[in-house]
DNA sequence: TGCCTCGCGATTGTCGACAATCTACTTTTG
DNA sequence: CAAAAGTAGATTGTCGACAATCGCGAGGCA
């Protein structure tokens, strides 16, 4: 298993220390899905794969788990987290209710560089030829993904480094796997220009509404896909 | 510093693994305010103290440092955490989103007989001594927690997980630091009747609004008690 | 006298090895 | 033949020691 990592080793200090640098190594391969969601996390192996000792990984996944991309139960080991239908209805009404606020602070808050800043991102996006081709609109990542920004420009640092700092990632994981929905990108595009209209014109009671709507399409959106996935396969495999 | 815990000691196996054990310990100490808000953290001092190695302890370390408790600076060390006034009226802002949320499901999805168990919470808190005395009536925990309990009504375990096995231990370290306000524990209480009411009544829609003005309401109070404390210290001291 | 530099002590980061526990397979017994 | 007990292997948890880095004080220089 995880066989697909391009560069596992860690050449050069990339952040001081070595659990740092697999923190962030391990959690990109979640993320991306090189490592599978459900399958076992093995200690030795990851730390033959990395070239490091067990000391700095165990730190490292226990960084992961807090930000609920390994589930851990004791004497017996992590695996990636692999949320069910319930679960990721929950974590989107969860984003609902917080970037919606986050929006409506945004709308108050922005600079107008920022906006601006903004702007720019989605027109980035409109060029884009995955996009133009209907699929893969959610690949941005940190500064370059709409939501990311809008929090960000709250202004609010605790509710950024909730959203941004542990949620984020997880979002991204399950945003990757649900990427390929025909129609839903160009129509999250207008719901994002919709949104960044609201919060040009200092609209934060229309801002937080359009951004909740717009994440309850995305829900809806990941429930059809659900629903779809469930004849193939009864429950989201254990195992690699 | 921090000789006044009582019971550092690790007796028995209380839950298995001595980092579990630690993380427990540590996470209580902080929280009742026996190792103070912005201390730094010295691992040689708290293996000893605790008895164990610092392999464990850096483990109870980061897992704490995801609860918040605690700020890690690579190479140099963690301290307790100790926000700001801007990062605490963050919080509660949050919570005011979250638990508004929660509030509204906990009024759609709560049994009956979770609804009486509620009742019978908020009944003892009013037959409480120290609460009678008017001061005191935030230190209850846990199950005996009225906010708490409806989180947990929530059903969202999701969020559930995200407000009492993150946050939680973070607002309880800050109530505790600002338990006594002369007439805020009767009007909190009288809040908390209302927004049962509405929970019994099945209204969401009221719950919710009744929920975000009670911790609105609690944030205000925070906000004098700041602004009150601020005269004597210019700035949270950063050391023991 | 004030500021920069160097070095020492202490703390954090990392490692390899040992002990405790769990999982899976084999063996034994009703 | 099925189920339970025992055992072997691997994995996780814990420890003590070594290396890298940082903070702070002594000493030198403008």
């Amino acid at each position: 298993m995880l066989d697909a990592l391009e560069a596992p080793r860690l050449d050069q200090a990339d952040s001081g220390t070595l659990s740092e640098h697999v923190f962030r190594l391990i959690q990109a391969a979640i993320v991306k899905g090189d490592i599978a969601p459900g399958s076992k996390i093995s200690e030795p192996e990851l730390a033959r794969t990395y070239g490091i000792s067990r000391g700095p990984l165990r730190e490292a996944i226990h960084r992961l788990e807090g930000q609920k991309l390994l589930v851990r139960v004791p004497h017996v080991g992590a695996r990636v987290v692999s949320l069910n239908h319930a679960e990721l209805i929950e974590l989107y009404e969860i984003r609902e209710s917080l970037e919606g606020m986050a929006c409506r602070l945004a709308a108050e808050r922005m600079s107008e560089a920022e906006i601006d800043e903004l702007r720019r991102v989605l027109h980035t996006h409109e060029q884009d030829e995955a996009f133009r081709a209907g699929v893969g609109y959610y690949q941005q990542e940190g500064d370059f993904d709409f939501h990311y920004r809008i929090i960000q420009g709250s202004g609010n640092r605790t509710l950024t480094q909730m959203l941004c700092g542990e949620l984020y990632q997880l979002v991204r994981m399950y945003r990757i796997q649900f990427s390929a929905t025909p129609n839903r990108p160009h129509q999250a595009f207008a719901e994002h220009h919709r949104i960044l209209d609201a919060i040009a014109e200092r609209d934060g009671e229309l801002a937080e509404l359009l951004m909740r709507r717009h994440i309850a399409a995305s829900k809806r959106n990941v429930e059809r896909h659900f629903k779809g996935a469930l004849e193939q396969t009864p429950q989201p495999r254990g195992e690699a």
